[in-house]
DNA sequence: ATACATAACATAGCTGTGCTATGTTTTGAT
DNA sequence: ATCAAAACATAGCACAGCTATGTTATGTAT
């Protein structure tokens, strides 16, 4: 007998090509079929069913692909010696993010959600939860602050404006509104309103609204 | 020759009959396929087609039948002397639709928006303006608030919460954070903090956060 | 070096999808 | 009653994802 005798491994490569191909379709528009996603390639359609299981858990990992280029983009936003600035920062790098890839944010909360989207959400937001909690301890916020439930107000009014424009009926320009919604859910948090006005102001990157 | 001679006409109840039964697949999820929608009824694939041209039509007036009853639900919301509490009013009814037939609302949102949808999103959003234009009239808003965009910015971050609640990773007590987010819009807008904050709370109906 | 159990890979064929082609039936103004 | 037109019924098409089965590559133990 041969007891400890071991398979052949899966490439990581082929998956990483996969959903690398995957989501360079999902950009240009073209239609992902099981078939039109290994064409062209050396891969057979055989490769998804081993490393994704079926076209289902190939969309999952491409959700999953959204997120990390989200938590990349975010950051790249540095802390500075305002937190509310860079807090506002991190929801414009959010929405800059939807916009650059409107069909893969779209595909990121399109599917019904289970466990591991969950936890890839709940990461990204980390970075919002963190900026929150710099802001009470630097006494911007009130101190019964919940930095949760700040960063998850302000996910909320990102997610609204971003998805009504980037995959809803709204025109871009409404995006403008962005710096007035921040500023009343921070001054309302507890920030002296012309101070929040200046650090929004910063945080807000151009270039969302305009061209 | 017969010159006038006008062909059968499309029997009306057998679009409604088609869109009902795909409103009440949805709501049971079960899966909608032309066949499985004509199945067990008396009409035929075909049907399908010289009512909607195909699928893709009866996904889009499925859309559009669900902003009708989102708009049904908003003029149930029969305006009182405090238009704060009627603007708040509409907010939660539009939150309860969305909750009550989740995924009629991800329907709703989904797909590409074209003109059509986007007219019937408008149509719904008036209810809104016109609560912010009597708000403004009232003097509980700035004498320079736009209806319209204070209308968008309440709509955002409804959709916002909402989207993230009922078809996204957020837990459903999530909602609650909805009367500070309005106050604070609202606030913003111009409202006096103490006469909003009593607005709003008598404009959230109850039912949204619990059970 | 060789053997071989294992799993990745390749191919063909399955069911179910939306859609189209074609024939049949119903309609309603003449 | 006539008959053109469109609704309706049926069958079959191309393509979707998936599965079954045979083939090949791999890595450990001999």
């Amino acid at each position: 007998m041969y007891p400890g005798v071991v398979a052949r491994r899966k490439d990581p490569a082929v998956r990483t090509q996969l959903i690398e191909r995957a989501a360079h379709m999902l950009r240009t528009r073209e239609p992902i079929t099981l078939r039109s996603l290994v064409a062209g390639t050396s891969m057979s359609t055989m490769a998804v069913y081993t490393h994704f299981g079926g076209m289902d858990g190939m969309w999952k990992a491409l959700r999953q692909e959204g997120f990390t280029r989200l938590g990349a983009r975010l950051a790249q936003v540095t802390p500075s010696a305002d937190p509310v600035r860079d807090l506002t920062a991190l929801v414009t790098a959010y929405l800059g993010n939807a916009l650059d890839h409107p069909d893969l944010y779209r595909v990121m909360f399109d599917a019904n959600f289970d466990l591991e989207d969950a936890q890839a959400a709940d990461d990204t937001l980390e970075y919002l939860v963190q900026a929150a909690e710099r802001g009470r301890r630097a006494g911007r916020y009130r101190a019964d602050t919940n930095p949760l439930e700040l960063a998850t107000q302000s996910w909320a009014v990102a997610h609204g404006l971003v998805s009504l424009v980037a995959t809803g009926p709204l025109p871009r320009p409404t995006l403008a509104h962005g710096p007035l919604l921040l500023t009343a859910l921070f001054t309302a948090t507890g920030d002296d309103p012309d101070r929040c006005r200046q650090s929004v102001e910063q945080g807000w990157q151009p270039g969302l609204a305009d061209d």
